[in-house]
Order: C-alpha cells, then sequence, then structure tokens
DNA sequence: CGGTTCATTGAGGGGGTTCAACGAAAGTGG
DNA sequence: CCACTTTCGTTGAACCCCCTCAATGAACCG
C-alpha cells in the first residue's frame, strides 16, 4: 500500500494464491501447494477498486468474501440520522465480508481509501472446498476467530481509554499490522483522515490532530500530514499499556 | 435464566441437544436429527457452574468451546493495571470462546453470573465433525458471524453515542436476546451489577444508575433493583436509534 | 444487629466536544 | 503561472457530559 511500486509490481506478476506474497497472511495459511491450486481456482475472480469507489454496501446480498491484494478499504455504517460510523481499517490479506456470513447481507459499507485490488472468494465455492480441505476450513475458523480478537481490541479501547491511549493502540495496532506485511513499523502512511481515525476511535477529528500534537511534543512520533513516524515505541506501548485509562481512577474491585 | 424452576426443570430432563429447548438459538441449527444425534456424541460434556464461578481464564489453553444451557456468564479481560473491562454478557444458547480458536488460548476470563449449566464442545471433535456435516459446518460459521456483529454493535455504541443510548441499545439488545429465549421482551432480570453493566458500555456505575433514573423519570422503564420493566418500547427504540449520539451535533458530511 | 455489598443522589472538576478562525496543500480554469 | 476554490489539518476558547469524590440508604448475611 501507499507504495506505487508494489503495486505495479503486484500487476505485472502471474496473480495466483502460490505466487502471492501474501500467502502467510490470507486464506492459503496452512495449506499444501496442491490445495493452494484448488483455492486458486475457486477464486479466480480479481478486481480493481479506485480510491473512493464501494466494493459493496450495507444490505448487499452477500455472495463472496474479499481478500485485499493491495490497497486500503474502509468499513463504515451509517445511523439513523445519516452520519459515519468507521468499523475499521483493512490492509492487504486482510478479508472482508466475515460479518455476512449469518445473515447473507453486508452489513457494513466498504470502500477503498487507495486504489486497490481484491480477490473475490464465492462463499459457497469456500464451503465446499472447506468440506473437503481440512485445513482450509481450520483456517477460515482462524480468520473469523482472528476478527473477533480484533473488535475486541477496539472496544476495550472505546471502554477504558482516553484519547492518548487510544491513538496509541491505534499506531501501535496499524503498526504491527504493516510490519507483518513486509511494512517498516516505525514509518507509517495514513491512507485515511483525521475524521476517519477519530469515527473509528471515537473522538473528533481536532481531538486527533491535538492528540498527534501533544505525543510530537512528547517526543513518541513525528507527523508530517499523512506521513508518521514512530519515534518512541516503548514510550507508545506504555501509553497502549495502562496510562490514560478511564479518568486516571485507580479504583474497583 | 434467573428462575429457578427453569433450572430444576431443565435439570430432570434428559440433557440432549435433541431434547433441548435452545437447539433453534446454538449448535444444533439447520441440523437434521440423525446429524443431531452426531453432535451430542460429540459435546456430552456437562458441567455445572455457580455464581462466581470461572469457567476459564485468559491464557488458559483451549480445547473446547462452551454453550450456555442455563445462566448467565460475563466474559472479561483484566488490563496492565488489573482493572477489569467487560466484553460481553452471554445468555442460555450463546457459545463462548469463539475468541480463542485462532490463537489457540482464551483471550478473555469467563465467569458465571449465576448458577448456570454449560455443555462442553471439544473443538477438535467439532471440527472433525463439521468436516462430515456440512449444515453444522455453515451453523459454526454463522455463530463466529454473528459474534462479529455483536461486537460491532457495542463497537457502535461505544464510538457513537451518550449514555443515554448506551444504555438503551444495551437494554433492547437484552430484551430482544431474553425474547428470541422465550422469556418476556418487557420484565427482565439484571444479573450484573451497575457497575458491570457500566463496565461494560464504558462509563461509571453512578452514571448508569442516574440514567437509569432519568429514564424512568420519562417513563421509558421502570426499575426496581435488579428486575427492569420496559414500558415504552418504541421510545426507548427511538433513543437507541438516532438521537443522543455524539453530543448532538448535527455536522457532518 | 453490625458488617458488607450494592444502589442512589449531590457537588465539583476535567477531558473532549463544539464553534470558530486560520493556514497549507492540491486541483481547476483562465 | 497564478488567482480561485476546495479540502484537510491545526489551534484557540467556551461549554457540557461524564467522571470523581462523598454521603446516605436499602438489602443481604453471618
Amino acid at each position: 500500500m501507499h507504495d506505487a511500486q508494489f503495486l505495479k509490481r503486484e500487476a505485472r506478476l502471474k496473480i495466483a494464491c502460490s505466487s502471492c506474497n501474501l500467502r502467510q497472511l490470507c486464506l492459503p495459511v496452512g495449506l499444501d501447494p496442491e490445495d493452494i491450486e484448488q483455492l486458486d481456482a475457486a477464486l479466480n475472480l480479481r478486481q480493481r477498486v479506485q480510491t473512493g469507489q464501494h466494493l459493496y454496501r450495507a444490505g448487499d446480498i452477500f455472495r463472496s468474501l474479499y481478500a485485499i491484494r493491495s490497497g486500503v478499504f474502509k468499513l463504515y455504517r451509517l445511523n439513523a440520522d445519516g452520519r459515519e460510523q468507521v468499523m475499521g481499517f483493512y490492509l492487504p490479506g486482510d478479508l472482508m465480508g466475515l460479518g455476512a456470513i449469518g445473515t447473507g447481507r453486508f452489513a457494513l459499507h466498504a470502500v477503498a481509501l487507495e486504489d486497490s485490488h481484491i480477490c473475490e472468494a464465492p462463499f459457497s465455492l469456500l464451503e465446499e472446498l472447506a468440506q473437503k480441505i481440512p485445513s482450509l476450513q481450520r483456517q477460515i475458523h482462524r480468520v473469523l476467530s482472528a476478527e473477533i480478537l480484533q473488535d475486541w481490541q477496539a472496544m476495550m479501547m472505546l471502554g477504558s481509554m482516553l484519547a492518548e491511549g487510544r491513538l496509541a493502540v491505534f499506531l501501535l495496532d496499524l503498526s504491527e499490522r504493516l510490519q507483518r506485511r513486509g511494512f517498516s513499523p516505525t514509518h507509517l502512511h495514513l491512507s485515511m483522515s483525521r475524521e476517519e481515525i477519530g469515527n473509528y476511535l471515537g473522538m473528533k477529528l481536532e481531538t486527533v490532530s491535538r492528540t498527534f500534537s501533544k505525543l510530537q511534543k512528547d517526543g513518541l512520533i513525528a507527523v508530517d500530514r499523512r506521513v508518521l513516524t514512530i519515534q518512541d515505541m516503548p514510550g507508545l506501548k506504555r501509553l497502549a499499556g495502562c496510562a490514560g485509562e478511564s479518568h486516571l481512577g485507580m479504583a474497583e474491585a
């Protein structure tokens, strides 16, 4: 993501799970080469999604999961009075649509924050294949479970942390996910606006901006527009770990 | 739950999925009678968990999912400085442990808020069985997906609603889940304390208490200790729907 | 009955929102 | 190339919801 070279290099490659550099993050994890071939056949539907385009919308009938090959997506919902609520940001190797399996309809809107490429995985085919390939079934379970864990982390942030802590958790999470994908863990490009970050973290864009400024003043990060450098990883982790949770109070059973 | 008669009646019955009145909520959904028998054989491990007892603890090795037959459980985590963070309340028919599938270890503590009965479902057996029974596999996917949806609702509350709205969503969610289980949707017994509710909703127990009082003054609910009656369902839904989200503001793109 | 836990209510303070102004960067059309 | 416009980010000041601290009351239990 945020790397034109990366995009171009990917476009030139034959796009197959077996040759995909995301196979250690995506559905193929734990599969034998011959199984990956079968998987490849099932999800040979590739698509390009340009910045600002929607991959699907809340209410659409669910037929497929979508794996991100490159780019970044924002998942969000619109509440009763039309205001947006960001539910997460998704990176290469992530699967989108997991919340729709149960109901048969997408619950959220998915929009590309950068020019992106995705792989469409028809879910009925995936289920069929999982019936024959135990390791694929296990991986589907793992992926669903991981999404639950990720959501719990967001709930934890929103439920018990102050602005500083939330931003620290957000940055560390992003950093770790980027690192797992082979990007630098300290030099991040933010594909989302301050408003989108704040919306996800349950605060206003002004608060995000102010908190960025404070973290910069404290020497933990350096921000220049949408390029953010983590300068004091342990310090950030300290913020994310314990400090700043629920108004400095120490009470509780 | 919260009904001694219910517990006693259950104890007398032969405890099998095929005769369980939760089979429309739990793992057996969509299974043929003969498949249910196989499922029954796989999870014949029943347990009693008394109020305050832990079913498992964060960090424990994950081997089984746990289905609630009767009672109520609280799932929570302890953060760095030992403070509690409630991640959810689970009712009969719900499955616990879904977040542990990916990592092999439980991420949360599970404690009974009432004297409860659970069914243990060894996950390796479940996976094996799902390999043979497509409808069971589909149900496992559905259950995992439903947990994701439930978590998204919690994120939505925490991220964009004020105390009143959060409490309204909480009560309506509880009401609907109780109704699906055959209980009254308007007359609820709260198995959890104000502090636990507040912790889950990202607010202090005093705020929960004050907000209950306000909702009561407005004629939406009636509260007597841990018995809560919903008196104006549409009014509550109005609160949960749009009102009270992010400081009364109407701006935004 | 005294001790503990839980719930309610009040008063004061703080973190974040709201409203507002300003600046920087990017895109547009002449 | 430069006004013009638009979008995005930053910063300041006032207000408000909720937290904190505190006191009181009700129910449960040994």
